[in-house]
DNA sequence: GTTGGTTTTGAACGGGCGTTCAGATAAATC
DNA sequence: GATTTATCTGAACGCCCGTTCAAAACCAAC
C-alpha cells in the first residue's frame, strides 16, 4: 500500500476504465473481452484484475460515476423561475451529454447486462435525474406558466427528445451545438409553456 | 424441396425467428448463443442452419423484416393536408411501435452489431422512414402551418421523442395507449403549429 | 544494494462459442 | 412399402471466454 505520487497504478487504472468505455461504447458489453481491453492499454489481461474484481463491476462503475457526475453537473443549472430553469436543463443536458458520447451510449444500452442489484442502483440515480425536470415541469404548471397536465409523461418525452441529439449531432456540420441547444430550446417551450394571451 | 403446407419447416422457420427476436431483445445479440436458442426451439443447434445461413444473418433479417413491414404499415397514414397526416404519423409510430417492443429495440441497441453491408441496408430503410415525416413538416412550413425551420432536425426530435415511449409505457398502466397517443400528439402539435391569430 | 511491497506476466482452468457434417430419422411421393 | 427428400442429432473442430495464481519484474525507501 501507500502509494506515492505517480506510481505506476494511478495511471493505469484510469487508462482501464477508458479503454473499456471506449470499447463497450463502440461494441457492447458481451461483445467486448477483457483481453481486448488488456490490449488497449498495453497490458496482460490479468493485470486488469488490479484495478476491477470482475468484468461486470468495470460496466458498473463506468454507468454509476457517469450518472453521478450526471446529477453532480445539474446541480449548477440553478434558479430562477421555472422557464429559466427549463432553458437551463435542455441546454445543459443537450451540452453535457454531447461531451460525453460514450459514457450517454453506455448507460442507456448496457442497462440489460447489468446484475440486479446494479441496475436497481443506476435506475435509482436516472429517477433523481428525471424528477429534476419533471419538478421545473410542475412548478411551472403551477404557476400557470406551463400548460403540462402530465408531468411525469412530459419529462420523458422531453429528455428522449434531448437525448436523441447524440444519435445525428457531430461537431463540423451544418449546425453548431448552439444552434442545436437554441433549437431544441424553442422546441421544448413551444412544446410546454401556455401562451399567454396577446403574445400572438 | 417442393414443400407441402404443413411440413415441418414451415412452422419452425417462424419458431426460429421469434426465438432470436425474444433473446436479442431480452439480452442482446452478441450475448445470446446459437445453443440458447436452438433450446427455445427445442431443437439442437445445428438444425438452425436449415433456416439461417448464420447467426449474423439471423440478426439481419430481423431488422429487415421489421423496417420493412414499418414502412409497408406507414403507407397506409394517408393524406390529408400537413395536419392530419402529422397526427396520422403520431398515432401511428406509437401504435406500430407500441405492438413490436422487441423488434424495436432490436432494431434500435443492435446496429452496431451489423456488418456493413446490412448496416447500410437498414440504416436507409430507416432514412426512408425518417424521410417521410420530414415531408410533412416541409409541407406544413410550406403552408404556414406549421412554424419548422429545420424540418430534418425536427424529424429526429419528433422521432426520438415518441420512439422513447416504448422504454416506459406498459398496458395496464395508469395511461391507455390512447391517453398516450392524445397527449404526444398534444406536444407535437405546439411543437410545430404556429398559432393563427386569435385562437389564443 | 538490499528489502519489501506492488504490479505484471504467462500459463492454466473449465467452459462456452459458431459452425460443420456424417449418419440417423422422419415425412412426402410414387 | 420402397424411394426420395427434408430435417435433426450428436459429436467434433478450432477458438475465445472470464478468472486465477505462482513466479518474475519492478520500484520506492532505507
Amino acid at each position: 500500500m501507500a502509494r506515492t505520487a505517480g506510481s505506476h497504478s494511478d495511471i493505469t487504472g484510469p487508462r482501464v476504465r477508458a479503454a473499456a468505455l471506449r470499447l463497450f461504447a463502440r461494441h457492447g458489453f458481451a461483445a467486448v473481452s477483457m483481453r481486448q481491453i488488456a490490449q488497449e492499454v498495453g497490458v496482460q489481461a490479468g493485470a486488469l484484475y488490479n484495478y476491477t474484481p470482475d468484468k461486470q463491476t468495470l460496466l458498473f462503475e463506468l454507468m454509476r460515476d457517469h450518472m453521478v457526475e450526471l446529477l453532480a453537473a445539474m446541480r449548477g443549472v440553478g434558479a430562477g423561475d421555472a422557464l429559466a430553469r427549463l432553458e437551463g436543463f435542455v441546454r445543459f443536458h443537450i451540452a453535457f451529454h454531447h461531451a460525453r458520447p460514450d459514457a450517454v451510449f453506455i448507460a442507456y444500452m448496457e442497462l440489460r447486462n447489468l446484475e440486479p442489484a446494479n441496475f436497481a442502483e443506476i435506475e435509482g440515480l436516472r429517477r433523481r435525474y428525471e424528477t429534476v425536470l419533471e419538478q421545473i415541469l410542475r412548478d411551472g404548471a403551477a404557476a400557470g406558466v406551463f400548460g403540462v397536465t402530465d408531468s411525469k409523461l412530459s419529462s420523458w418525452a422531453v429528455i428522449a427528445m434531448l437525448t436523441g441529439v447524440n444519435t445525428w449531432f457531430r461537431d463540423g456540420g451544418r449546425l453548431s451545438l448552439e444552434d442545436v441547444q437554441d433549437q431544441y430550446w424553442g422546441m421544448v417551450r413551444r412544446m410546454v409553456v401556455v401562451p399567454a394571451a396577446g403574445t400572438v
